[in-house]
DNA sequence: TAAAACGGAA
DNA sequence: CGTAATCCGTTTTA
């Protein structure tokens, strides 16, 4: 087995894992016992290493023997590599997706994060410390810093020594151990939110504290390994004090490993919960989670309880079935909260489609469709808004919302959780009073850095689904990415130029003919070449009217009616003659379009990270079932996401931070620089220099309404040029070093020549086909 | 009676 | 930092 003489027994006085400078021994403890490690032996007596070591210096690493066969490369400061073509791989991710924060995913290394949060969230879904350890070292190719070994040791020592618990409405803080309370209530916020209300239980001599014997017997126990029945054994003499409903968060966020560091274990054991009636509702055979849904759903049931976390899973790989199935698995009351009614209508749809509730168990509740419950239990589907919503209400309002605030939910179903503001996002937790929180999303960014808030306000990340795997497994379309750049005609660079007012120029940039025309030509190709369906994206509204009008094709932004929005998309989904469809941010969220496989974004000019991946998802639904994979994973694309640039405009420095989301899941982005090719002439729009300059009148006198402001004449605006410049700069960095983008020039001028060159063996698509071989 | 339009809010 | 979109609730219209 283990080696004889493992690093175990190196017991060395000098354990410092970093040497600053001269001759030290890098010795590390041996991870004590390995479980099984059937791959056999591989440790050796630590070496002597002569220098100076860098955290992220692999070179002074000791390599295990057998090194190739491991797929980790583990840092001290907790970066780890993993190799995707690792015969370990899908093991490897697995645990390091429970463990670890994913930086960075492309397609053959990917970078992880150790941190508190994400080891709390490791051990909140079941691993224990010493599991941790082992694996980690096992799956690395060299033997663990001892930095590593007791930082984790350190980060999980105190989990699972305090819970939170509901009970008829009240919170309250447990723990077996009262000296841990009393730690707790040293602190200000925590002592604050207590609630000493004169329980004649509570009278103990002893402490100050409720003892209780927790209610155990309930039956089911047989489902109990030994270590919980061990646990629960000790929960007999149970201490505990109430808290405040509307402190309990700060309450827990005073307890996350960055500040007291016992975080709570809040976990929700519905089976054994006789005070809240069961719903009669379960999933449909015909209903089949897929392996990463089911996976998903193991973290939060791991051990027969549910789970408060969060479940990330990309757009269009079946997240409301991972929701109605956690909700037949609880049984109890659901309160669903969606981002807007049209989503309100999906969830109803979803639980009726996928599980056998009866219809008058579950009710939509917005401001136009007030549906109440018949019996005492059930599922409420609704708005984060009407929950939170703080203005006057109506009546009717009024009485349901009372209803979702009094009620005891069992589950507390949150879709689109990253979308809300926060302080939406707290209102809405401490108002509703739930076992059991689960949050879906797809994209866990936003552009200010309150992510992490999450991780009090509902639980740690108990799941989350790499894109590429889901491409592979055909889940998810494959999609190409091609971000095309379009130089600005003279005329309208000019104009661009001599303006301050930042909407004046996007007016500029945005119609830019030569963008007009590569829009045109790719309008063409896809539904032309490929009978494609495609959705273009502005956020710019005079763009999107300009441009739907000039090439015939219906809008859908903010004002059009109900009954038109409905019109149009069932005429883009039935009909072969619509093909094309414009869309302003409306489109981001509430409206959903299946059918749809081709994108292009002719403005997107903020920044956000969040709403590019967004839009990606329109696309991602899996097209044409599994008839375009192919074995060993090079398969065709079937969507193609577009955007379009300006060059030297503002638009470069946003689009390279928007795409910075979709390149950590390892999406590549293709340049392409000539579109519409070369030899297009007036079969695409704004051929001649008249109906170009005809354009620009039009754009400069729209602008003017629309600004309202007369701006001063100005110059060149060197910032903008140098922010453009050294964006250029970092797109072709990332061409080179990380190969996750390469740039191909037709022309052949400039430094993309260097650029890595493309795997030969997938096939191209036509367009690119054609344009750039 | 139900849909559509308006206005304020966050 | 500003725009667009959303929501709620009320009022108007068919």
């Amino acid at each position: 087995m283990k080696a004889a003489g493992g690093g175990g027994e190196s017991a060395r006085p000098s354990k410092k894992a970093k040497k600053s400078s001269g001759k030290a021994k890098e010795t590390y403890d041996a991870p004590p016992e390995d479980l099984d490690d059937d791959d056999g032996e591989y440790y050796e007596e630590g070496g002597e290493q002569e220098e100076k070591i860098e955290k992220k210096d692999f070179t002074k690493l000791e390599l295990k023997p057998d090194h190739s066969n491991r797929p980790l490369w583990v840092c001290a400061d907790g970066h780890i590599f993993l190799e995707t073509f690792s015969h370990l791989y899908k093991q490897a991710y697995d645990f390091l997706i429970a463990i670890s924060e994913p930086v960075c995913r492309p397609e053959s290394m990917h970078e992880y994060n150790l941190t508190p949060h994400s080891l709390y969230a490791a051990v909140s879904v079941g691993l224990e410390t010493e599991t941790i350890i082992t694996v980690l070292d096992r799956l690395s190719k060299t033997k663990l810093h001892k930095e590593i070994i007791d930082f984790i040791r350190d980060s999980t020592l105190n989990y699972g020594k305090v819970k939170l618990v509901l009970q008829k409405n009240r919170y309250f803080v447990e723990s077996p151990m009262p000296e841990v309370l009393q730690k707790l209530l040293r602190d200000d916020v925590i002592a604050r939110a207590r609630i000493s209300a004169a329980d004649p239980n509570a009278k103990d001599g002893n402490s100050s504290f409720h003892v209780s014997k927790a209610p155990l017997e309930q039956g089911g126990n047989d489902l109990l390994g030994a270590d919980e029945l061990a646990a629960a054994a000790e929960e007999k003499e149970m201490h505990s004090f109430e808290v405040d409903p509307a402190q309990v968060e700060h309450v827990k966020q005073r307890c996350l490993p960055n500040a007291l560091n016992y975080p709570m274990l809040e976990e929700y054991d519905f089976r054994n919960d006789t005070i809240n009636a069961d719903v009669a509702m379960e999933l449909k055979p015909q209903a089949q989670p897929r392996p990463y849904q089911e996976k998903s759903l193991s973290k939060m049931f791991g051990n027969g309880r549910a789970r408060s976390g969060i479940i990330v899973l990309p757009c269009g790989a079946g997240k409301s079935l991972v929701g109605v199935s956690a909700a037949c698995r609880i049984r109890k009351s659901c309160l669903c909260l969606a981002t807007n009614a049209v989503s309100v209508d999906q969830w109803a749809f979803q639980f009726k489609l996928w599980s056998t509730i009866r219809d008058d168990q579950i009710s939509r509740f917005t401001s136009d469709s007030k549906e109440r419950l018949r019996g005492n239990v059930g599922v409420v589907v609704t708005t984060y808004n009407m929950v939170a919503f703080g203005g006057k209400r109506s009546e009717e309002s009024q009485k349901i919302i009372e209803e979702i605030q009094n009620r005891e939910w069992g589950l507390l179903l949150m879709d689109e959780v990253h979308v809300v503001p926060a302080h939406m996002f707290r209102k809405v937790i401490s108002i509703t009073k739930s076992h059991c929180k689960l949050g879906l999303t797809a994209t866990l960014v936003r552009e200010d850095e309150k992510i992490s808030d999450l991780n009090f306000l509902i639980g740690p990340k108990l799941y989350e689904a790499n894109w590429l795997d889901l491409v592979k497994g055909g889940f998810i379309a494959n999609v190409q990415c091609a971000e095309v750049w379009c130089p600005m005609t003279k005329e309208f660079y000019a104009e661009y130029l001599k303006k301050e007012n930042s909407r004046k120029r996007q007016g500029l940039y945005v119609m830019n003919p030569n963008k007009f025309r590569a829009c045109e030509f790719l309008i063409r190709f896809h539904e032309q070449q490929r009978g494609d369906k495609i959705i273009v994206f502005s956020d710019n509204l005079f763009a999107l009217r300009a441009y739907a009008q000039k090439l015939r094709r219906p809008f859908i932004d903010g004002p059009t009616s109900h009954h038109e929005r409905t019109r149009v998309l069932q005429a883009f989904k039935h009909s072969t003659e619509l093909n094309t469809v414009f869309l302003s941010k409306v489109g981001d969220n509430s409206i959903d379009i299946p059918e749809a496989n081709v994108l292009i974004q002719i403005s997107s000019h903020a920044g956000s990270r969040r709403q590019e991946a967004q839009r990606l998802g329109r696309i991602l639904r899996a097209k044409g079932k599994h008839k375009d994979r192919m074995a060993g994973g090079s398969e065709e694309f079937n969507a193609f996401f577009y955007t379009l640039v300006s060059t030297d405009t503002q638009e470069m420095y946003y689009s390279t931070k928007r795409q910075q989301f979709l390149i950590d899941q390892g999406y590549s982005f293709k340049v392409i620089t000539s579109l519409p090719p070369e030899g297009s002439g007036p079969e695409l729009s704004f051929y001649s220099r008249a109906d170009q300059l005809d354009l620009l009148t039009k754009v400069l006198n729209a602008g003017e309404e629309a600004a309202g402001v007369e701006e001063l004449e100005e110059d060149v605006d060197d910032i903008t040029r140098f922010r453009t410049r050294r964006t250029q700069g970092q797109m072709s960095r990332y061409s080179g070093a990380d190969g996750m983008m390469y740039m191909e020039y037709s022309t052949g001028k400039g430094r993309g020549g260097k650029a890595k060159a493309r795997d030969p063996n997938k096939p191209r698509h036509n367009l690119f086909k054609k344009r750039f071989v």
